[in-house]
Formats: structure tokens, sequence, C-alpha cells
RNA sequence: GCGGGUGUGGUGAAAUUGGUAGACACGCUAGAUUUAGGAUCUAGUGCUUCACGGCGUGGGGGUUCGAGUCCCUUCACCCGCACCA
């Protein structure tokens, strides 16, 4: 064998290393751990493409690179097999979805396989497994379980408040909570009913019931989360989303805003990350504070993040949706107002959010009391006012809010300025500065903003007509879903109330349904299921007909969202087949954590958010280790598509070049990539084939050719502008694309996919190989390199080892090519280089190391030889010969100088005559030295 | 509007963190070799000039012996959030 056959050595090592499961991880080492995990993926049906493996590869590289340097090490993967895409194929070809989901994953394993990917798939999860999640579902039932408290700053059993129900009612106690919970004692605690008791833990469980406002998408039939939500349509599909009212499921992610926010300091994720992160919390401290309505009992409770404003106040505004609208509303208003209403109902989220400029609203004809001079403040609703935040409900101080200013205008409401020396005849002031004071403020006259603040909060406290308030713009996160396939909620309901199954009755296995899709009364597809009933004395699943509420009951109609799997995936990979626990104790103090993550910043706010929930109430229960579970996270940038574009006229079947467009108007439509060459040049009679829409189309050429108009986008099937990874793997071989996408660029970075340049990567792989075949056979000899060799391995076992630590791996691909180049110029075969070299490399191109290290007489695989060891071992030997550390250009200051060993500095100094002469015996301060040449001597 | 980020050849990008800007690769130009293969090798390739030289890291200004890197200012683009009280 001569030639680099990669096709061969591919098949070859892929085969080898599945048969001696060469990449299995010991929970039992005495070695250190590292676990590298990626975001695993949901198994589409268009398979992946070339943007896919980027992350993958890059945590390859660096999981071999850490076998070599003496870990055991994690590094697993999985399917996150749950989600829309799959039912909505059911949906339209009635095929069930676990079906569709085996094939697709059948697909990537196929395709993972093929780029040589370490991972241990021993260890494989699927979320769709019910293996799998009777964990999710057990989950469930510890947070049904538990609630928070505020006081310890933690989780606790439910049990725990029931105690203190039973002891002081809920008296003094400090728990997250719904928020309109009536107060009790002990002893009205000890005379409600079972069932009362039920309805009132329900308020303070962390997954509980509400009657809430969500995001409904009816083209999807089902709610979504504020995250699954992009510019007020859905991010699937990208249909339109509205307002209404469900009960449903909800977590109590609020309860952790906090703990959130502050984990974010201690872990090592991308700035840009956590900073969305904190803006998606979005927390605000102010007051909350207490409006009474005047004739009318209710008080209206406002948070401001401007309380030193509260003598600015000339009204209130309400969102329209709240319920104390209807009851403070006058007889003479309440027309006027429940038009409104219905107005604003009927606006899906999109036209709400596109039209944030035109101003509305109408009086309630109620007056509010201000709670320090008792003036009477006309109370407004405006849907500018979100039901969702605060409560609801803001005091509006025209001149220091420019959204109040701009209503008080347009409804011609008094403004009244507070601001000395200031000019609001156009716009509020809206500053916080330190040198405008406030007037017509009663005690607050003369203070500044600072110090305003703070009197004002003392003052509301004092007179008990408000208090300090931190607000979080984080919402419970809605947690039903209308849709089939999920994990089925493990609860019945019995009176109207959820009860939740055992733990040993887990799994709750999804049923089968003919139908996918909602039943004809608007139930989830759930309901379309014959057997969905709970028999409570055989604890088991049985048919609906036996329902009887007595011992039978009906079960749960809605599912868990995308997110529930994906929220503890990397801890079940730890200990993938135990039965008893979801992952088990000694499993989890052992890899205790992810050390590197690599994924997609797209997740910022969903996934990576309910994940980092979830951990810290594991955590508090006591269920794990860490209560934050990724120390590193690194955002592999996107691989973004060339679309091709042509033009054509409207309403014709005549096609443009790209050059004759000039001014005309024209139809860009895309065409699939593969039917243009490299100069942008269609191939018309492809294109005509491709489509029956095309059959009968002119294309008017420019000079004889028909030119595209290209765009970098996101790849997509539907953009036809997907390459795939397996065309690459069979014209180069997986370690070229390896190292090609490595050598793209940096690794967060996005970048748009360009096959041209691969050839550079692949002549290099082709000239590595020739390296230890330098007459067309394998050959190497056991000769003393020289020092230039030496030079250049060190040089290169220098900087790859540092740049993989940066997570630089183009460099690292740089570094390996100057290497070859400089080693092939010297006709290097020499044992001594080539061999690290080749452990060096094998992170990146494992297959052709492998390959290389068996032809270099070793047996078994590269991947369990230790590198540091024989880095070291060139490495100290070579040091005597050659300063590894002067590679190009060095500067030395006398501190740094003191580091160097007198050899070192003398073998700089040897290199070049001039130097010699410059320095004429001085001793420099700071010298600058390049190849050749001083450039500068200092002292 | 708020927050984060990026601007370097024809292209993707390097620059050991203040020390020869453009490594490495694509592309391009010549040549060699081979007789068609997406092969290999050699030389050249920032701009400008016949040349000596001059100019060059989005623009302008500053600090420094020395700036892609630090400071001020300005422009352009990308990403996230957005009536958040």
């Amino acid at each position: 064998m001569a030639g680099y056959n990669f096709q061969e050595i591919e098949k070859k090592w892929q085969k080898y290393w599945a048969e001696n499961h060469s990449f299995r991880a010991s929970n039992d080492s005495d070695l250190p751990k590292y676990y590298v995990l990626d975001m695993f993926p949901y198994p589409s049906g268009a398979g992946l493409h070339v943007g896919h493996p980027l992350g993958y590869i890059a945590s390859d590289i660096y999981a071999r690179y850490k076998r070599h340097k003496g870990f055991n090490v994690l590094h697993p993967q999985g399917y996150d097999s749950f989600g829309l895409p799959a039912e909505q194929y059911a949906i339209q070809t009635g095929q069930h979805p676990e079906r569709t989901t085996a094939t697709n994953i059948a697909r990537y394993r196929e395709q993972l396989d093929r780029m040589g990917f370490s991972f241990d798939w021993h260890r494989e999860v699927r979320t769709s497994d019910p293996q799998y999640y009777r964990w999710t579902q057990w989950i469930f039932l510890q947070l049904f379980n538990a609630y928070y408290d505020k006081k310890l700053d933690q989780a606790r059993p439910i049990d725990a408040l029931v105690a203190h129900f039973e002891a002081h009612g809920n008296h003094n106690l400090s728990a997250a909570c719904a928020d309109d919970v009536l107060a009790f004692d002990a002893q009205q605690w000890a005379s409600f009913s079972s069932d009362e008791q039920q309805r009132i833990l329900l308020d303070y469980r962390l997954t509980y019931i509400s009657e809430t406002e969500v995001n409904w998408c009816p083209e999807l039939g089902t709610v979504l989360a504020n995250d699954e939500i992009i510019n007020g349509v859905s991010e699937r599909g990208g249909y339109l989303v509205t307002k209404k009212k469900m009960k449903q499921w909800s977590m109590r992610i609020g309860a952790y805003a906090q703990r959130l926010l502050d984990g974010l300091e201690h872990i090592d994720w991308p700035e840009s990350l956590k900073e969305m992160q904190r803006n998606w919390i979005g927390k605000s401290e102010g007051a909350l504070v207490h409006f009474p309505v005047e004739n009318h009992s209710a008080i209206l409770d406002v948070f401001t993040t401007r309380p030193d404003t509260l003598f600015g106040v000339t009204f209130m505004t309400l969102a329209p949706e709240l319920e104390l609208v209807q009851q403070i509303t006058t007889d003479e208003q309440r027309s006027a107002v429940n038009a409104y209403i219905e107005q604003t109902q009927q606006r899906s989220e999109r036209d709400r959010m596109a039209d944030v400029k035109s101003i509305s609203g109408v009086f309630t004809g109620a007056y509010a009391l201000h709670p320090l001079t008792q003036e009477r403040i006309p109370i407004w609703i405006g849907d500018y006012v979100l039901a969702g935040y605060g409560t609801g409900a803001v005091m509006a101080v025209p001149c220091g809010d420019q959204r109040d200013y701009d209503f008080a205008k347009h409804f011609d409401i008094p403004i009244k300025n507070i601001f000395a020396n200031t000019d609001i005849s156009t716009a509020a002031y809206t500053e916080k500065s330190s040198t405008t004071v406030l007037k017509d403020s009663d005690f607050l006259n003369g203070l500044s903003y600072t110090d305003a603040m703070e009197r004002v909060l003392n003052h509301l406290e004092e007179h008990g007509c408000g208090k300090r308030r931190i607000n979080y713009r984080l919402r419970d996160a809605v947690f039903s879903r209308q849709r089939y396939w999920g994990e089925p909620i493990p609860v019945y309901y019995k009176n109207g109330l959820p009860h939740p199954l055992a733990e040993h009755q887990l799994p709750l296995v999804l049923p089968n349904v003919e139908q996918y899709l909602p039943t004809p009364e608007g139930a989830p597809p759930l309901g379309n299921a014959t057997h969905w009933a709970w028999d409570t004395v055989n604890e088991k699943v049985v048919a609906n007909s036996s329902i009887d509420h007595q011992t039978v009951f009906p079960l749960e109609l809605n599912t868990m969202p995308g997110w529930a799997g994906s929220s503890w995936y990397f801890y079940r990979y730890m200990d993938a087949h135990n039965s008893d626990e979801f992952v088990g104790k000694k499993a989890a103090q052992y890899w205790r954590e992810v050390d590197l993550y690599l994924g997609g910043s797209e997740h910022a706010t969903g996934h990576l958010l309910y994940s980092r929930f979830w951990q810290k109430f594991l955590f508090d229960r006591g269920f794990l280790p860490v209560d934050e579970y990724a120390k590193k996270l690194i955002n592999q940038g996107m691989i973004l598509g060339t679309s091709a574009l042509i033009y054509r006229k409207p309403g014709t079947q005549i096609y443009l070049s790209k050059g004759l467009i000039n001014e005309q108007e024209v139809e860009p439509i895309r065409v699939n990539i593969s039917l243009v060459n490299a100069a942008d040049e269609l191939d018309c009679e492809a294109l005509r084939q491709w489509q029956p829409q095309f059959t009968e189309a002119t294309f008017e050429k420019e000079q004889g050719v028909f030119k595209v108009g290209r765009e970098v986008e996101k790849m997509s099937k539907s953009k036809y502008n997907v390459v795939n990874p397996d065309q690459i793997c069979e014209q180069y071989g997986a370690d070229t694309l390896r190292m090609y996408e490595m050598f793209l660029g940096p690794i967060e970075q996005a970048k748009p996919w360009n096959t041209a340049g691969i050839s550079g990567v692949y002549s290099f792989l082709k000239k590595t190989w020739r390296l230890f075949h330098p007459n067309n056979a394998f050959e190497v000899t056991d000769d003393a390199p020289t020092a230039a060799m030496l030079k250049s391995l060190h040089q290169t076992i220098k900087k790859v080892t540092h740049d993989i630590e940066q997570f630089s791996f183009n460099t690292c691909v740089s570094a390996f090519m100057i290497c070859v180049n400089e080693l092939s110029a010297e006709k290097c075969h020499h044992r001594a280089i080539l061999e690290p070299l080749t452990i060096l490399l094998s992170p990146f191109s494992p297959h052709m190391a492998e390959e290389l290290w068996s032809l270099l007489g070793h047996q078994g695989s590269i991947t369990q030889v230790n590198f540091p060891e024989y880095a070291e071992k060139y490495l100290v030997e070579s040091t005597k010969n050659y300063p590894v550390s002067f590679n190009g250009k060095m500067r030395f200051t006398r501190e740094l100088s003191l580091e160097l060993s007198p050899k070192e500095i003398e073998a700089i100094i040897l290199e070049d005559e001039q130097t010699q002469q410059q320095l004429q015996g001085r001793t420099p301060k700071k010298v600058i030295v390049v190849p050749g040449k001083i450039i500068n001597i200092v002292g």
C-alpha cells in the first residue's frame, strides 16, 4: 500500500474501535477524570450537514487530547429524541414518531461513526426511551413534592411544609408561592378537607397547576414557552402566537432567579451568553407601593424602580387583562373598558410587538388615593402595561418616564414636573443624575436621586404604604404541552385535583393513539388514547372505559416540553444503565460535573437556563454533588451555507442572469447549490430536470453563461444550500473533513462553508503520509535526528499543546502544516521525530495516526498512549541541543532572562553575528531579538 | 433604545498580548515533471513605483523609541433583548 488510502484506513480503524470498545470510560479508575460533553442532537429527518459536526470535532479533539494526557475521559453522545418535527410528520403520514425517530437515529449514528468520533456509545441515551424518561418523570415527582424555602434559600420536601402548616398555618412562612394565597392558621389548616389542603399545597409546590395566560400557537395546537417564540412567531414553523388563558403545569423557576444569577459568577461560560441569561432573568430593584382605591376595598400594588418620583404621579395604568380592572371600573366607563379589553385580546403577539408606537388606553372611571398625599389619581388601562411583569400595574410619572409622558400627552392628563431646573416641554426627564434635585415633593425636596431613594424607601416601610422589592422579569416556566410526542406527566386526576404516581409505578409509558391531532373536543392528542386511565388498585394503565372515579381515574393529557429531557441528560451518561437511580451516588461523586460543554448559543435562554434550574433543585434535594453542572462552556459558531439565487421576472417564466438585473424588479428564487459551479455559473439544463416548475423556463444569459446570486445564510434543507459530510468523507476522508473544519477559523466564530479550501488540508495529509513513505513504502530510520528536525518537532509540540489548551484548533492545523513542510524539506523519516508527531497529530487525524502507529510497530490503539511521557522524553533531550522556546522572535527583559538558562541565552546570541557585535560585552536590560538581528537594546 | 461582539490582502485567517503585520492555507502567475489525475515539486504573489522608495490592520486624533494590539472619538456590520415600569 503506497498512497494514502483514507477509505481503507478509516473503515479499518472505525471497525477496530467499535470491536475493541476503545472509548469506553470506566467509572472505577485511579486516573483523574475529565468529562467532555456535546449538546446532544435532535435527530431530524434531514440528517447531519457539515455544520453539525463542528462542535463534535472540537470536543472530540479535546477528548482525545485529554486521554493522551492521562485522563479518564467521559465523552458520551445521545439523542434528544422527543420533539415537534417527528410529530408533525406523524400527523401528515400516520407514521408513529417512534419509527421515524428510530430511522433518523440510525442515520445519524452512521454519519457520526463515519467521522471517527471517540464517543462512548455504551452510554448512549435517548430522551424518548421509557427507561430514560422514567427518570425525567421521577424528577417531575421530586419537583412536585418540594417547595422553596426562601429563608434557607433551598428547595425542601413538601412534608416539611405540611409540618409547618400543622404547627403555624402559613404564618411566619417564607416560601415561594402563588401571589394570591390566603392566610390561615394551624387550626384552620386542620379544619380543611384533604382536597382543600391539597389545593393549597399546589400553590407552593415547585411544579404546580395554575390558570395562566399562555402563549398559544393555534397552528401547532400547543402552548409555547417564551424562549420558543422569536419575534412574536413560533420558533418552529414561524406561526402566529396569541395569548390565551389555560390551566397549565408550571415550574417555579422564579424561586431560583437570584441563584441562577449568582451562579453565573462561578462558571467559565462566554460572557455574552451569561449576559443573555442575566437579561432574561432581568433583575430590577425598587419598591412595591400600595395605592388604596377610592370607595373600594381593593389595594392597588405597583412595582416601581423609581419610588423617588412618587410625588410626580398623576395617573395609574393597569394591564387590561388584570382581574382588578373588572372590579373597579365604574358603570359609565364599563362599555368603553370592555371594548378596549376585547380589542387588545384579539391582537396577536406579533402585532402588539410591531406596533409599540401607537398609544391606546381607556379610563376606568375609578380613582386611587396617593399613599402620601391622599390625592385622587385617575386609574387608566393601557396595553403598554404588561400583565406578566411586576404586578401588572404602574404608577405613572409622566415627568420622569417617557412612556407615561407620551400616554399623558395623548390623553391630556396633567403632567407635574418634580425635577428642579429641568425642561420637560417635549420629553420626560429620565436621567438619574446626582446634580438634579427634586422639587414639589414634600420631604424629598432638594434631594438627589440616591438620597431621595433611600429616604422614600424608609418612609414607605415606616408608614406601611410600601416596601423594598426586587422584581425579576423571569417568569415561571409553563410545563404542559398539548402534544403527543413527549414525556407523559405522571399524574392522574381525582376530584379535579392532580395526584402523582408513586416512584415505583414509573415509567408511565406513552400510549398509542390513532390520531396525533387534538381530539374533536379540543383536548390534547393523548385524549385520543383508548387506554389512558389509572387503576389505583392494580397500579397500572387501563382502558378509559373503566374509569369509575372510585379506583380508576383519568390520566393527565398534557405532555412535557422539549426541554424536560435535556435538562438532566448529562448525569444519565455517568451511569446510563442504573435501574435504581437516575444516577448512582458513586458515579455522580466520581464524575461530579461536566468539565467542558460544547454547543450553540441558541440555547442560551432555553436549555442552558432550565438545566441550571433543575441542577440547583436536584442539588438542594441532595441528589447531586454540585449546583452548577458545567464548569466551562464554549459556543461553537454556526457553519453557514452559501445559497444560490436566480432571478425571475415577476409573473413570467423568464429568469435573468445576475448581471442583467440592473434596476429591474425581480423575484429571487433559491436553487440547489449542486447545480452551480464555483464560478457561480448555473447548469440550466440540470435545473430544468431538478424541479418541474423550471421545465419551461427561459434563461437570459450574459456572455454565454447564466450567473446566480449568492447569499450566506443558515444551512437548511429548505434553502437547498446543504453540504453533506458524507460527500466530503467519500471524496477526501473524515480526517480531512475534521482538520478542514478546524482550519476554517476560530471555533466560536460563525463562518460560511467553502469547499474550495479543502484541498490544502487534503494535500497536507497526503504529504504527512509520504513523510512516512519516502520511497512509496513505509520507512523510518533509527538515526539520530538533526537539530533542525528537533527544533521543528518541539516548536510544534509546544505550539499545538498550548493551542489545544486554548481551544485554538485552527492555529494547531497551521502548526502541523509548517512542521510537515519543514520535515519534508529535511527528508526526515526519523523514528524519533515521526513517532511523537504521530501522537500529537492523532486527536486531529485519528485514523491516519492509528495506521501510522501500527506501521511504526506498536500494538493496540494510539488512544492509550500517554503523550506527555513521549513529549517530555524528547523535549528534555532536545533542550540540551536547542533552546526550545526560541521560535521566531522573542523579547528578553531582565526578569525573563533570569528564567532562561545561560545556555539558552548563549544559543540565541550565538545565532547571529550582528547580535554579538551590538552587545559588545554589555549586560542588556532589555533586548529585542528577531532571527538575524537585534531590533532594540535598552540599558 | 439597552446589552454583547466584530472590522487586517482577491478569500479563510495568523500575529507568542506593546516588538520585522499578513504566518498557514485557498486562489492567482510562471516554470519543472508527468502524458491528462481533484497528482507532485520549485519560484512569485498587501498596495504603489521601471526602480530607489513610499503607503498600508474601517476613518480621525493621542500615548510610546515602537501601536493591529493601549486611550479618546467616529463610522459600518453582526448577535441578543426590547412598551420590563
